[in-house]
DNA sequence: TTGCATCCGGTACCTAGGTACAGGCTTACC
DNA sequence: GGTAAGCCTGTACCTAGGTACCGGATGCAA
């Protein structure tokens, strides 16, 4: 592999810190990497890649956890084998997603009809019942 | 008010701990409620509205700060008054907003087609291009 | 008016997700 | 082959968002 990439280059190329993928290694979102003779990191250039899943899933809203579920590290094959869960996994994800796109769209739709009615405060009409803030729709909540 | 609420009972209305609502007061995002002779917290049965607000919006991805800019206590007018600035930060939201819509989305799409494709590891998937998850397209961080 | 569940303020602690040293090797470049 | 930049392991610390515990006061019901 010609296009090794330092711990240094990938942090740089990811945006994180350095320390950041030793973590990211400890915690199983990483796979680790070659070694130079010296012991060096050497990270082949998917890593890249999969930082990026990292980093987007958790900007979504994913715990790192839920990240390390979902890149999983360990099953690898793409044909057909006895199911290594990920069918499954990725359909419970898919339909948490789903649910997020559709709290969310409450919520711009909130945000929208407070800017459309001029509202200053999003407490006074929330409570007051002034404005139609669909607002109460909300709760059910349970996460954490 | 007839209806006015002790912090165990509105706590347990909200299903929060009843310290977390003395923290969510400490740090502004519920206001000071009257309280009793004795000193004993009475809240209005729109504290419940309020903490419904806070845990949706936690939920989906906001940060204790950015609900506080959010539901502001403060600026209480619904008329003109120069601008609580309520109008701008709700219009950024929503940006914000649609911006996460659009990124969950994507993520929906890639889990769709690795759960057609059957695809067992999303690792595999997104780094040996064998099957055309569009993970490349996610990137582009700065959150946090 | 006694008793027990609650609540009070204050401080300490916990988990997640990182980030920052410290002290010591490696690598790369001249 | 010397030297600076970069990397190594290990441990300590930081922020966000809560939770728990303490000793003492309150509320309300029998």
């Amino acid at each position: 592999m010609s296009t090794a990439l330092r711990s240094g280059e990938l942090a740089a190329a990811a945006g994180v810190n350095p320390q950041t993928l030793r973590y990211y290694e400890r915690r199983g979102l990483l796979a680790e990497p070659d070694r130079s003779p010296g012991g060096h990191r050497l990270y082949p250039a998917e890593a890249l890649t999969i930082l990026r899943i990292i980093k987007t899933a958790q900007r979504l809203g994913f715990t790192l956890d839920e990240v390390a579920e979902l890149v999983d590290l360990g099953g690898h094959r793409h044909g057909r084998h006895p199911d290594t869960g990920l069918q499954r996994r990725a359909a419970t994800k898919l339909a948490e997603i789903e649910a997020k796109i559709a709290d969310l769209r409450v919520i711009a739709t909130s945000l929208r009809t407070a800017i459309d009615a001029g509202c200053d405060d999003l407490t006074a009409c929330a409570t007051s019942s002034c404005c139609p803030l669909p607002f109460a729709d909300l709760d059910r909540g349970d996460h954490h």
